[in-house]
DNA sequence: TAAAATTAGATTGTGTACAATTTAATTCCA
DNA sequence: TGGAATTAAATTGTACACAATCTAATTTTA
């Protein structure tokens, strides 16, 4: 059965790499008392200024389940407000503050570090963005 | 600051990847009553019949806050028993029950059923493996 | 050999993930 | 146009992850 031994699975690499880069996130994103999740909005935020809920789980494939408590989290620590839309009030708008808007200030090198943390090539970088963009677009649902 | 733009990061897709292999998983491991962090000690368990938890936990790269409720659930499930060690009391050794035993069979399709899901060209598969392999090694603490 | 250091697991607390359900607002359409 | 369907978030409940701490057993070493 040698299908079944760990060692034979691509599934396993994928997921253990998954929480190794997360764990080099770890103490950058300490300082800016982030988590890895939280980074990812404020990412999203930092680009956008203002995006839904909706749209927020869209980009990060994550449902409200996930980004309610997260966002509330990030508004009692003054990163993001949370906004119920006048036009349609099933519909809240995430905003940053000042505070979480000039974060990104700090957040500016954390990509350089993760890149030298991780110590990718640029060749292992180049091909695992194109594999792994080709199967995520693949199974994007929209 | 195109550095912090969500898709320049390689970040997101392994995070969203991982995610995505867990989401396929999750239809034929409901059928055999595991979640995938269960599914990944049952495989080891196949292989080797038995294995401590510090045994299990280096395989995984999962520690005893995330393994011991885990194995407490698989063993309420009678799929494992918990033994504490009489050479060595410190030690909680991982056994399979003829049920858990027996689970190997239903699973054996599940390799063959995630490659036609995801849809993985041999290629893809090839590289991603590889790539992902030689990353994992450098950081193999060991 | 007895105190110090190490080791293996368990426990505690926080923060995701995600399925399933609920609530309230909006849109569809007979 | 008014009830049915849809939509956006929130809520509920289960199960990871993981840092930090704790407990008990074993090894080290002064």
């Amino acid at each position: 059965m040698k299908q079944l031994k760990l060692s034979n699975q691509l599934c396993f690499p994928i997921y253990a790499l998954s929480r190794l880069v997360t764990s080099h996130y770890l103490p950058l994103l300490n300082e800016l008392d982030l988590t890895y999740p939280q980074y990812l909005v404020m990412l999203l935020l930092w680009e956008h200024q203002t995006l839904s809920v909706k749209a927020l789980g869209k980009e990060l494939r994550l449902d409200s389940g996930t980004l309610t408590p997260l966002l509330k989290r990030l508004e009692s620590k003054k990163m993001i407000k949370r906004v119920r839309s006048k036009e349609d009030e099933r519909i809240v708008n995430i905003h940053l503050t000042e505070q979480g808007s000039q974060l990104k200030i700090q957040a500016a090198d954390i990509p350089n570090q993760i890149q030298c943390s991780m110590g990718f090539t640029a060749e292992e970088f180049k091909t695992l963005k194109s594999v792994i963009g080709g199967v995520l677009r693949r199974h994007a649902e929209e």
